[in-house]
DNA sequence: CCCGGTTACGCTTGTCGTAAAGATT
DNA sequence: AATCTTTACGACAAGCGTAACCGGG
C-alpha cells in the first residue's frame, strides 16, 4: 500500500487506461501495470477490470479510501514544509463563492491579498495542501453549529458570520411575493443541484432538477428566474429571494487556517475573525 | 513520506527512542536512525531533538498529521481485505460504555457476537481498521443530528438511539434535588474529564476538575458522588440524577458499520438499527 | 566507560525501462 | 491489424544489517 501505488491506481481508474496514466505520471505502461499488479497482489484481489479498465468492487472500495488519503499525506507535506518555509508577505486566500460578504471584503488590507474562487468543497483541500494560506467556506448549518468540513487535515476553524436563508423562485412560482416560507413547504420542490456554488443541503435531499458545475453565481440566479428549479442561499446576496424563516438552518462562513500558518497569514486571519 | 518512515517517526516519538522503536518495529537502530534521517531530509527539517528525543515543533506538527494519515491507511487495507475475506461467522461488536442501553441489548442474537468495550474515540478506528465488525459509539450531539465522528474512514453511520441528559451531582450539591436544570445553571461547575466513559462535552469547555482515565462507569458515578466533580450522562443510566432541560443537547448513539461489512455483521446492523 | 545515535559499506531486494509476447476488439 | 496490457530481463537505486565511530553522562 505503498502511496505512490495507490496514486498511480488513483489516476488508472480516473482515466480508465493504464497507458494514461503512465503518460501521466511520468511512467512507462510498463511501470503502471507493475504497480496495480503489486497493489492487486498485495491485497489479493483484482482491483481493475482490463479492457475496459474499471474498478472491480474492491476497487471502487480501495478509492474511497486512496483518494482522502493521498490528500492528507499531500496535506502533511505541505504543513510540514510551510513551518519551515521562508514567509513570502504575500497571501493567497481561497474563497468560495458565497463566502465573500461585505464586512469580510471590508476588512481585507489594501495591497498583498490573492483572491481564489473556487467550489466550497475544495476550500479546505486548497488550504490544507498549502495551494492557499487561509481559506473561507460557507454552508448550511444549525446556528452556532460549525460547518462539517472534511478533516483532510487539522486546520483550525472559526466561524465568521452566520446570515439567514432565502430561496430564490422563478417569477411565476406560487409562493412568490410572500413575506417568508419554511423549509417544509418546499419538501418536494425541484433544487438546483450547483456544488461549486452552494454547498449542498444535507437535510434536503430531493432528486436535483438541474446540475450547474459552475461558479458564478450570476448564471445559477439566472437558471433559477427561468425556472429550472430552487436555489437556496444566505439572505444577504439576494434581495429578491423569498426569506425562509426556519430558525433551525443558518447560512454560516468559517475561516480555515492551517495549524501552523505564517505570519502574514495570521495577521490577516485575525482581522477576518475580527471583521466577522 | 513513504509510510514505513512515518510509522517509525511516530514509534520514536512515543517511545522517546531510537533503540525502544527499532525493537518495537523489528528493525536495528541503525535502520530507525536511516528512517528519521530520510524524513528530515526529505522535508528539510530537524523533526526531533537526540538526547533527549523530543519532537521539534514541526516534528510535533508532522505527529498530528502522522497518527490519523496510518490509521486511515490500515483502515483502507482492512476494509479492502474484509470484502474479500472469509465471511467468519462470529460478530465482535465495540461499544462505549453508555452506548448500550436495554433496547439494544434485547436485540443481540444469542449466540455469535462478541462484546468489546473501548473508549468512545477509539470505537470508530477499531470498526475501520477492522479489529471489530460493527460499532456503537455514544456522544453528544444537537437532537437529531449525527456525532461528530473523526473520519477515518468511509463508515455508514446510522443514528439508533437519542436521550435525554442528565448531572450526576454529589450529596451535599445545592441543586440536589431539583426537578430539573439548565446546562447554563452548570456553566462555571467543575467537570470530572473521564474520556473513556463520557465523550467531551464541546460546549462545556472547563478547566476539568480530575481526570479518571478508565472505562468503569460505576467508578465515575462514586467519583462524582464523592463531590470530585460533576458527570454529563444519559438520563436512563443514573436514576438519581438531576435531568437536564437544555432541548439543545442530547446524547445520541450511533450504528458504526464499514463500506462492506461481512454479512452476518450486515445482518446483525439491520437488527440493532431497526431495535434503536 | 557505557549507552545510544550516527556513519560507512556491502549485500539483498525492489523498481524502473526496454523489448518481446499475449490478448482483445 | 491495431491497440493496449502483460511478461521477461537487465541495470540501477534503495533499504537493511553489520560494524566501526562518535558524543554525552
Amino acid at each position: 500500500m505503498d502511496p505512490h501505488l495507490l496514486r498511480t491506481f488513483v489516476a488508472v481508474a480516473r482515466l480508465a487506461s493504464f497507458s494514461g496514466a503512465a503518460r501521466e505520471l511520468g511512467y512507462t505502461q510498463s511501470a503502471v501495470s507493475q504497480h496495480i499488479a503489486a497493489l492487486e497482489g498485495d491485497l489479493r484481489t483484482e482491483l481493475l477490470t482490463r479492457r475496459p479498465v474499471e474498478p472491480t468492487p474492491a476497487g471502487a472500495r480501495l478509492l474511497e479510501h486512496a483518494v482522502p488519503l493521498l490528500l492528507r499525506l499531500d496535506a502533511a507535506r505541505a504543513d510540514v514544509l510551510r513551518l519551515a518555509a521562508a514567509p513570502p508577505g504575500r497571501v493567497t486566500l481561497a474563497v468560495s463563492p458565497l463566502a465573500v460578504g461585505p464586512r469580510l471584503l471590508a476588512a481585507l488590507p489594501a495591497t498583498g491579498v490573492t483572491l481564489r474562487v473556487l467550489p466550497p468543497a475544495e476550500v479546505a483541500a486548497a488550504v490544507a495542501t498549502g495551494g492557499c494560506d487561509l481559506g473561507l467556506v460557507d454552508g448550511l448549518a444549525a446556528p452556532s453549529d460549525p460547518l462539517r468540513l472534511p478533516d483532510v487535515a487539522p486546520l483550525s476553524v472559526t466561524g465568521v458570520g452566520e446570515d439567514r436563508l432565502a430561496v430564490l423562485l422563478p417569477a411565476g412560482h406560487p409562493f412568490h411575493g410572500r413575506a417568508s416560507l419554511r423549509l417544509d413547504d418546499l419538501a418536494d420542490a425541484r433544487w438546483i443541484d450547483a456544488p461549486g456554488v452552494v454547498p449542498a443541503p444535507a437535510a434536503v435531499r430531493t432528486a436535483p432538477a438541474l446540475r450547474y458545475d459552475g461558479t458564478d453565481l450570476h448564471a445559477l440566479c439566472a437558471l433559477a428566474a427561468a425556472g429550472h428549479g430552487l436555489v437556496l442561499l444566505p439572505r444577504r446576496v439576494a434581495a429578491d429571494a423569498v426569506p425562509v424563516s426556519d430558525p433551525r438552518l443558518v447560512h454560516r462562513t468559517e475561516l480555515l487556517a492551517p495549524g501552523a500558518p505564517t505570519p502574514p497569514a495570521a495577521a490577516l486571519a485575525a482581522r477576518l475573525a475580527a471583521a466577522g
